[in-house]
DNA sequence: CAGGTTTTCGCCTAACGGTCGAAAACGTGG
DNA sequence: CCACGTTTTCGACCGTTAGGCGAAAACCTG
């Protein structure tokens, strides 16, 4: 029961760590986690666990991510964990414990057992999961500029992404809404930048893929 | 520790089920698995446990599904199992115990604890990556026919792919090639069909999608 | 009001998937 | 041996989508 919670902070994607005070692995950082109860599932445990960390209610999004389970992953008796992805949207800034910090996951301090490796899958999977899902929801805040977006995606996915085509991508899918509202250009000047938000908090999958799609689920768009 | 292990037989898509002899629930249909030892991660267990069943060696596939950890998913004590996906290409018919036969995942039989749900979660993921990876090889004969493969594909996806689309689809990824082969045309006559195969048995993702891929990610055509 | 800045929008192009139909290559029956 | 049916193969067309570019819009400062 292990979870690595991912936020876009300060333009790049942090992951929340705490640093061991004890032994094994003292003085290394790792994710936090904890035994799964006999009343409740897995689920239900990690946000158990995240609450001694976080306010749970500030978690956008929580997802199963893979078991880890080599019999040496952690000294002493074997231990299975199951990692979890969570995410929180970039407007928030968690208050956290003192032995609590962010880290880029690019750039991770000494970790503790296999948690880097856990780190880097939850990377990998959030990058896909906004390629073809709408999970963009779960890193924006309830309003947001597609400025604002585009550096979003581009601290997650790890490269550049046109504002353009990002705009027409997600709008395409019906995934776009304009508020109507609009922000103060900065002291620099520009045009005031339009207000957009997700049409739904749900998760969805963006109608699988162009490939092999079944003959009749064709032109499905609002 | 349950694995659906799924193979596309007489045209339809099956899971390899054994009929439970002993309370609870028996003379329901239910997954092969078993517990974790201690000196073994979960996939080398299920392995050991589906051991029992088939040839592992005729698996050529095997991954994580999903964690299932409802705390009344089994009566007593609660079980967490990690449930995972195996596949069995379609030219070889497995030796299997008398209490163990094959079902249509679209139909069937009663099956005991939440392993219903376990078979629809196996399902599924099969037929999404089958749109965006080369897990095709895995349900896939080495040598094969367009029609064969499209006919391999329908059953996994439910329904009718085009043979033209499924060809060029899959030759655009460089994933198929030519044996320069060709089967004899049945008792009605008919062209002969050429032969192909995969041209890498390992699992790969189809360069990830269209979608915010990065600037300089293109044309990466053989 | 000129010049710089940022956002927005339309246009063009390339690539891809869906579909259709013609052509190829075989068998059978007259 | 030729007409016909059958199955596979291949090229062509079309609509949709993403990537890229640049002009226009809308703001700031000096």
């Amino acid at each position: 029961m292990l979870a690595a919670v991912l936020q876009v902070r300060a333009g790049s994607l942090q992951v929340m760590l705490w640093e061991r005070a004890r032994e094994p692995h003292a003085h290394r950082w790792s994710l936090p986690g904890g035994g799964l109860g006999d009343d409740e599932d897995v689920e239900a445990s990690i946000r158990r666990q995240l609450a001694e960390k976080v306010d749970v209610r500030q978690l956008s999004h929580v997802e199963q991510l893979a078991v880890f389970s080599n019999p040496s992953r952690v000294p002493g008796p074997r231990v299975v964990a199951t990692a979890f992805l969570g995410l929180v949207p970039s407007h928030i800034d968690p208050v956290v414990p003192s032995d609590t910090t962010w880290h880029p996951v690019d750039a991770l301090p000494a970790t503790a057992f296999d948690h880097e490796a856990i780190c880097r899958r939850a990377r990998n999977r959030l990058a896909s999961k906004l390629s073809y899902t709408n999970l963009g929801f779960a890193l924006a805040p309830p309003e947001f500029t597609i400025s604002a977006l585009r550096s979003l995606y581009s601290a997650a996915l790890g490269y550049k992404v046109s504002a353009t085509n990002l705009q027409r991508v997600l709008a395409r899918r019906g995934l776009l809404e304009p508020t109507g509202g609009t922000v103060q250009p900065g002291p620099s000047g520009g045009r005031p930048a339009a207000l957009f938000r997700f049409v739904s908090g749900e998760m969805r999958i963006t109608d699988p893929f162009a490939v092999l799609r079944p003959p009749s689920a064709r032109s499905l768009g609002s």
